[in-house]
RNA sequence: GGGCGCAUAGCUCAGUUGGGAGAGCGCCUGCCUUACAAGCAGGAUGUCAUAGGUUCAAGUCCUGUUGUGCCCACCA
């Protein structure tokens, strides 16, 4: 037999992962006699390292896909990374800022250039960390949303889009961050509540002495105003609608209009109207035909609309005009409100609307299929809530702004020619398709990230190829991935999804939660409270960061990092690697297979069977944490501390095959369901601790040269015993007793003590006879009588020094010296226990409508136990005579 | 402002068709028992936030309240 390390070294791991890819387990292959199951990583930024969320993502992956590989599909589990366009650019001006270069200064070829060499000597930095975690992708397939390939489905995706008018060119108001110089589309705004200023002000109408006031947070804006507005049924108003007010900081003349829009009760009532900075005025400005002054420069500061103001920073303008309007006497007063700011999630800046011609998607048709597959029961979600939140955000969702204006990402084929028209093409067109004229100019502009990785799930397999891939792996099947990336992605990932492949990517959502600090705080760099996931796979390995981060957690919910969770985890590996060492070491080069016979090994065959049954359902739903604990739980409580311990007796006493050909065989099947109890658990352990498993199970058999491609144990009905585990379970019960008594009464484990049990059936005299050998062995009991069931002796005669427990099918008595005032208060503490169950049982049989309208299968049970109990008590009240 | 969570043992959390409250850590006691002291055995600890309701039966379903967190949102 094969021999395991006196501890498990955690550094093997990289051993085992090379021979893995070496082997090309994780390899995919088109292969029409089995079912795909596919699931496509969410592609980390190529800016990425990877954190603790990213462990937590890919650790539910691989458990799934692993489970399924071993289930007998053919999985895929397709790796790749996202150009990151916004983020990746970032990095690479701040890089170039210290060789005191900018984007303008290298000009666009020579900047992109230098973000493709960032990329290659960055963007795999996180693919080769996911590796360390023990990853099974399918590493031939990686891709990059800036491949050949995913660039030319990206393209597709435009011009195809495009020609059905469902993207177009347009002014709109857009969120533009001043710092990065670049529309954001509105899920890239953050909104956060904090203090602000409300500055109140009026405007005298003109040619009259009236004055109209109105407040305003951003009163820079006043050099953009174009009129006022009121409610037109508003008394205090209306026969000022029509007239004119007088903006000073400007000397312009704005009309006062009306509009439903305006909330007569809110404020004075009036509100001034910008329509090029706010989206509000922009629509009441679209519906009374009002000028739009844009008053700001792309960097923020005032334009030349600002007139004395222009080329101040947009806070330099606000306090000046501030002074201004107070010189005139037409500043009122200044507020401090609480109200939401928008900022660049990337670079924390408070975004400016602004008006500016962009590409859009036009969202209404796309978003209806998507919609239809979620409230059909399509597409599913992992809780119902993840659902309500897909849900909302298609029904309020509005066109999506597709254009950056930044270099690094996919530039938008669109070229104008001298007279403005527009060609759409793929490859740089030689002349424009309206008029003919030769010299084009491409448009500037990129394309939002998120564009690219919509198509992720089928751009990734082949299309718009029609691919064996594309046509074997797609739909697939599940997607899972953090809340806060449902509107980025998943919901364009599916509507996408509808629209070229006419039908969504995958039919099972799976949303998880973040993994918090111990102080449940979100780990930020700011903070610096974050873990690195490497530093805990350096030290303890990735099995024991694995289970860290699924054990005993409900996956949707956030969970908090603790250091003793990994130690518990690290613990656990010890465990189960000394368990195997002590199974390997009793092992015999002739043990076979066999089937249990004796009643312990027909028990732990039964509880894994029940095991491999709720694994198997907890992995199919997704509820990892519960699968995850379950064989925590087996394998740590019922086959290590108790079935081992019970097996030792058979194992030791015939170590040497010379106690008798019985004692023999007993000994050959004991070693059999130990080896096949503890392969079974093995293989169901494997998708969360892919390492550990592969080595023990690699020393335990020789048959297969991996457990990563070995069976799914299948559970069996025919495997359960429950006659098995009630039994066992009344015997872990005496052994409970006595182990108990031993403890109170302050026994050293050095004093054997004697133990006479006295069943009260004969099926318990048979149980007990059967067991006591191991019974004894378990309590540290040097002998262990067995009395005949119907004997009526109370206590074993002649001798009062005798501790005695009732049991639910036997009473107990252990010769020790007692003290009789304690042991009368024992058992009558114990009586206490029994009649207030009684009296429970009782209360509810008695109960007209319990009886009435319970199960029948739970009254009979409360009567069962009512009899036990009764029985129970009746020998406590005796042996309490007794004393 | 709207929506969605959470509130269970000292701490962190499980508990998915409603049927006698669980784990880990921590704590107390005793053990280096030849697989494991990263361990073994034994033990203590809960008005399941709060007030109602539905039900024979509620940690579990419904309503209100309080505390707390997240997401969404154009109220000047």
């Amino acid at each position: 037999m094969k021999e395991l390390n006196r501890t498990y070294d955690p550094s093997r791991e990289e051993e085992i992962y090379s021979r893995w890819l070496s082997k090309g387990y994780f390899r995919a292959k088109v292969n029409p006699d089995k079912t795909p199951y596919a699931i496509m990583i969410p592609p980390p930024n190529i800016t990425d390292k990877l954190h603790v969320g990213h462990a937590l993502n890919n650790t539910i992956q691989d458990i799934i896909i692993r489970a399924k590989r071993m289930q007998g599909y053919e999985t895929l589990w397709l790796p790749g990374t996202d150009h990151a366009a916004i983020s990746t650019e970032v990095q690479v001006v701040k890089a170039i800022a210290k060789e005191g270069k900018t984007k303008e200064s290298m000009g666009r070829e020579a900047f992109l250039e230098r973000v493709w060499e960032w990329q290659k000597e960055y963007g795999g930095t996180i693919v080769n960390q996911l590796k360390k975690l023990g990853s099974s992708c399918d590493w031939d397939r990686e891709r990059f949303t800036m491949d050949p390939g995913l660039s030319d489905a990206v393209l597709e995706a435009f011009i195809r889009l495009y020609d059905e008018g469902k993207i177009y060119r347009g002014e709109r108001l857009i969120n533009w961050c001043v710092k990065c110089q670049t529309t954001i589309s509105d899920a890239e705004v953050e909104h956060e509540d904090g203090e602000g200023r409300l500055y109140h002000f009026k405007y005298n109408v003109v040619d009259s002495p009236d004055t109209i006031a109105f407040a305003t947070t951003r009163p820079e804006t006043m050099l953009g105003d174009t009129a006022i507005a009121v409610h037109p049924e508003d008394p205090r108003y209306t026969a000022l609608i029509g007239k004119s007010v007088f903006v000073p900081i400007v000397n312009r003349q704005i009309p006062i209009i009306a509009d439903t829009y305006v909330d007569p009760e809110y404020g004075t009532g009036a509100v001034k109207v910008t329509p090029a900075h706010d989206p509000n005025d922009f629509e009441i400005g679209e519906r009374h035909n009002l000028p739009r002054i844009n008053i700001m420069n792309d960097d923020g500061t005032i334009n030349q609309n600002g007139g004395p103001y222009q080329g101040l920073t947009r806070e330099a303008a606000r306090t000046r005009i501030i002074e201004e309007m107070n010189e005139k006497g037409l500043y009122i007063k200044t507020e401090t409100i609480t109200h939401a700011k928008g900022t660049h999630d990337r670079c924390n800046v408070i975004v400016e609307p602004l008006i500016k011609l962009q590409w859009f998607v036009r969202m209404e048709e796309l978003a209806k299929p998507a919609l239809e597959a979620y409230t059909s029961g399509k597409l599913k979600f992992n809780r119902e809530r993840f659902g309500k939140v897909y849900q909302h955000w298609l029904e309020i969702i509005r066109d999506w702004c597709i254009s950056r204006q930044i270099w690094w990402g996919h530039r938008i084929p669109a070229y104008y020619c001298t007279a403005g028209h527009v060609t759409i093409a793929k490859a740089p067109p030689t002349a424009c398709a309206t008029c003919g004229d030769t010299k084009l100019k491409q448009d500037e502009d990129t394309l939002d990230t998120w564009f690219s990785s919509a198509l992720w799930p089928f751009s990734t397999l082949g299309w718009p190829q029609k691919t064996p891939d594309l046509e074997y792996f797609y739909p697939t099947n599940v997607l899972v991935t953090a809340p806060e990336i449902i509107f980025f992605w998943v919901v364009r990932m599916v509507f996408m999804g509808y629209k070229f492949m006419g039908e969504a990517p995958f039919t099972d959502v799976v949303i998880h939660g973040i993994v918090r600090d111990d102080q449940g705080r979100k780990m930020s760099k700011s903070l610096g409270n974050g873990i690195d996931p490497l530093e805990i796979v350096e030290k303890y390995g990735a099995d024991v960061m694995r289970l860290t981060m699924v054990n005993g957690n409900a996956i949707e919910n956030d969970t908090r990092f603790y250091w003793e969770r990994v130690e518990f985890s690290r613990n656990f590996m010890n465990k189960l690697w000394n368990a195997s060492r002590f199974v390997l070491m009793n092992l015999d080069e002739e043990t076979a297979n066999e089937p249990p016979v004796a009643l312990e090994d027909r028990w732990i065959t039964s509880r894994i069977n029940a095991l491999t049954k709720e694994v198997t359902e907890k992995l199919d739903s997704h509820e990892l944490g519960l699968a995850a604990q379950k064989i925590v739980d087996f394998i740590w409580d019922e086959f290590c501390d108790w079935y081992v311990e019970i097996v030792k007796p058979r194992l030791y006493a015939n170590k040497n095959g010379d106690a008798g050909p019985e004692a023999l065989a007993s000994r050959r099947s004991a070693q059999a369901t130990l080896r096949t109890t503890l392969i079974t658990a093995l293989k169901l352990l494997h998708p969360i601790a892919p390492f550990i498993t592969e080595d023990i199970f690699l020393a335990l058999q020789s048959e297969e040269e991996t457990i990563m491609l070995s069976l799914w144990p299948a559970h069996d009905d025919t495997q359960a015993d429950p006659a098995a585990e009630k039994a066992i379970e009344t015997v872990k019960e005496a052994v409970r007793a006595i182990r108990n008594i031993r403890a109170e009464k302050q026994v050293p484990p050095a004093q054997k003590i004697s133990v006479i049990i006295q069943p009260s059936d004969p099926s318990a005299q048979e149980l007990y006879t059967g067991s006591k050998g191991f019974i004894g062995f378990l309590a540290n009991a040097s002998a262990v009588e067995v009395r005949v069931s119907n004997s009526d002796i109370a206590a074993p005669e002649g001798n009062k020094d005798v501790v005695s427990t009732v049991l639910s099918n036997a009473t107990l008595y252990i010769p020790l010296e007692i003290d009789t005032e304690k042991e009368k208060a024992r058992l009558t503490k114990e009586r206490q226990k029994l009649q207030q169950e009684l009296a429970r049982i009782e209360g509810k049989l008695s109960n007209q409508g319990f009886v009435g309208k319970a199960p029948a299968s739970l009254i009979a049970e409360e009567r069962e136990k009512q009899q036990m109990y009764a029985a129970m008590l009746e020998k406590v009240e005796a042996e309490l005579a007794a004393l």
